[in-house]
RNA sequence: GCCCCGGUAGCUCAGCGGAUAGAGCAGCCGCCUUCUAAGCGGCCGGUCACAGGUUCGAUUCCUGUCCGGGGCACCA
């Protein structure tokens, strides 16, 4: 990366000043190099000299000026200067520029790549849905989130697994299978009434019918305890099949689909309960079995095993977690919740902590709600009432790559307005248009000099010479090229992936800047047609952008045109 | 009452210790004989909720207040 090209420069400066004498001996703080706001202040700037200014005792601007005159000899840099209070503006040598993109294009997708991981096992476990619904809007920002946030760990050097935990047992499984069953038996022609605490929605009364059409009568001889069961199991088999397929149109695929059944089925909850035990962290009271976190800074104690003697779903979640830490061996779990779950993190923090893990190797990100709304007001979202708007028909409305593209646009602890008329109306004018639109140019100004059989080789110029870029315009694009991976490596350390978008649409907004000042391919008639070399050297600069527009476009889960095709107004009557 | 997340341009949101606070959309004015005008240039638009504090420096950190959202079950 750039950046660590510099600080290594830095690094060498300081430590070449001090030997001299001209520092005094302190410990270095730790350099930040990054892009300064303004174009003005040079491609890279450090404010190392106003950090050094205290233990250095020292005025800043005299600190800069030392560490200027003691870079060492290279290449990278063309020019460093003291500005404003005492930052350091650093200016790349245009040809170095140029020369990486020979390098971008010869590593190909491996130039984006770092090894935070080491090769270190991390799960991403989201979405996670209650299998007693379709997937609400809420879950497609889970979903985005998630899958970008794999992919950037993925290329960060961690062996990634996406995980979804299928919530097949517990008491809100009874209150679905009951509710099936009054369904069912309405749809037979019999009195029955969905529960108080059952789910009241359209969705599950069409299950319910579905059920009965297909099973017929059958169900009822198996006796009311059976009967729920039974069809609470198919109820859940066909909702999670649904959850895929909504997590298939969205373009998400997951490693494994984790039942919390399984949990329960080997024992790994009561033996999970009973390790709690061991350690101390297990009181009875009122005739329930408590977790004991507030002994680990939880704000209050929570019930592990009810009264009727079920476990909790504290419990479960609490082997569920053991399960990943100690059996299958994850370095790190990172779960992505919705924020209706942030009450819960603290208890699950405390949870891990009581069987033995530290803490900090697990991470729960919350995102905030999704509102939705329609026709200027706010779609009203009840679970109860089973008014939600599905993820489905917000795919179907907007289409996938608008969906990845705006769910992963805004920061998780942002709350989100989807308003689903203008996503409509406006699909046209949305940004993920904006970024394919340019790649699409890439691809078509590739496509043309291949068909005009253009290539050095043709013009008889031998290995196209980037370092004959000089255009601003040109530089600026290659520039920004170059911090792709400095982007990759800070959104996976932030777990961050929200950042590419943003990316994204600052170097389609470069790209078209370049398109429109320096033309690639002669036209043989314009007077604007730039010289062969350059033409050539222009070609590279093109290619190297296409790379990092398709590849970041993947890593966001939106698809990479080559062509695109408006739509054209119907204006004839 | 307690806990979590917000409050930045008309709207939706980035930025979150540094140099004149940004983008998209909306609005206004221009630009298609030239590699896709789903494009480009320009203009308009801000007491970064409010009040204190820490700091050489605060939209950014701390405390308090106000406003919006979410959570505080032997549901998950």
């Amino acid at each position: 990366m750039v950046r660590e090209e510099i600080s290594r420069l830095l690094q060498g400066a300081a430590a070449a000043a001090q030997q001299s004498g001209l520092l005094p001996q302190v410990t270095l703080p730790e350099i930040t190099v990054e892009p300064p706001q303004r174009p003005e202040h040079g491609d890279y700037a450090t404010n190392l000299a106003l950090r050094l200014a205290r233990s250095a005792r020292m005025a800043p601007s005299q600190i800069a000026r030392i560490l200027i005159q003691s870079l060492p000899a290279n290449d990278v840099i063309a020019r460093a200067e003291v500005a404003g209070a005492g930052f350091i503006n650093i200016v790349l040598r245009p040809e170095w520029v140029s020369a990486q993109l020979e390098g971008i294009l010869a590593h190909g997708q491996r130039f984006v790549h770092n090894d935070q991981g080491q090769g270190r096992r991390v799960q991403v476990e989201f979405v996670s849905a209650n299998p007693t619904e379709r997937c609400h809007a809420g879950s497609g920002r889970a979903a985005a989130l998630g899958d970008s946030l794999a992919n950037l760990l993925a290329l960060s050097g961690w062996q990634v697994q996406r995980e979804y935990l299928v919530n097949d047992a517990g008491g809100r499984l009874q209150a679905l299978g009951e509710t099936i069953l009054a369904r069912y038996l309405q749809a037979l022609g019999h009195p029955a009434e969905v529960p108080q605490d059952g789910y009241h929605g359209e969705f599950l009364r069409q299950l319910g019918q579905e059920l009965a059409a297909e099973l017929g009568d059958q169900i009822m001889e198996l006796g009311h305890d059976a009967a729920v069961t039974h069809l609470a199991r198919l109820a859940v088999e066909r909702i999670v099949a649904l959850h895929k397929a909504d997590m298939d149109a969205l373009g998400v695929h997951f490693d494994t689909w984790f039942r919390e059944q399984a949990l329960h089925d080997h024992g790994e909850v009561a033996a999970t309960v009973e390790l709690l035990r061991e350690r101390g962290y297990v009181s009875e009271r009122e005739g329930a079995v408590w977790f004991s976190s507030t002994a680990l800074g939880d704000d209050k104690d929570n019930v592990l095993i009810r009264s009727n003697g079920v476990p909790g779903y504290l419990a479960a979640d609490i082997a569920y977690h053991r399960d990943k830490f100690v059996r299958r061996g994850f370095e790190r779990v990172i779960d992505v919740w919705g924020a209706d779950h942030q009450g819960h993190v603290s208890r699950m923090k405390a949870g891990v902590q009581a069987i033995g893990v530290d803490p900090d190797r697990l991470t729960i990100i919350i995102h905030q709600l999704v509102t939705l709304r329609r026709g200027g007001e706010v779609v009203k979202l009840s679970k109860r009432t089973g008014n939600i708007v599905a993820l489905a028909d917000v795919i179907e409305e907007v289409g996938r790559d608008a969906c990845r593209f705006f769910f992963l646009a805004r920061s998780p602890e942002s709350q989100m307005e989807f308003d689903l008329d203008l996503a409509k109306e406006e699909s046209e004018e949305n940004p993920v248009f904006y970024v394919q639109y340019s790649h699409a140019r890439t691809a078509s100004v590739l496509e043309k000099a291949e068909q005009r059989g253009i290539s050095p080789q043709a013009w008889g110029l031998g290995a196209p010479d980037v370092a004959v870029l000089q255009h601003p315009a040109e530089l600026a694009l290659a520039r920004f090229l170059l911090r792709y991976p400095e982007v990759i490596y800070d959104a996976a350390a932030q777990l961050e992936p929200h950042r590419l978008t943003f990316f994204a649409q600052e170097l389609a907004r470069i790209f078209n800047a370049f398109y429109r000042d320096c033309r690639v391919l002669p036209s043989e008639r314009s007077p604007h047609d730039p010289p062969l070399p350059v033409s050539a050297a222009r070609l590279r600069l093109v290619a190297a952008a296409q790379q990092v527009l398709a590849h970041v476009l993947g890593v966001i889960g939106v698809t990479a045109p080559r062509h695109m095709a408006r739509v054209e107004e119907e204006v004839l009557a």
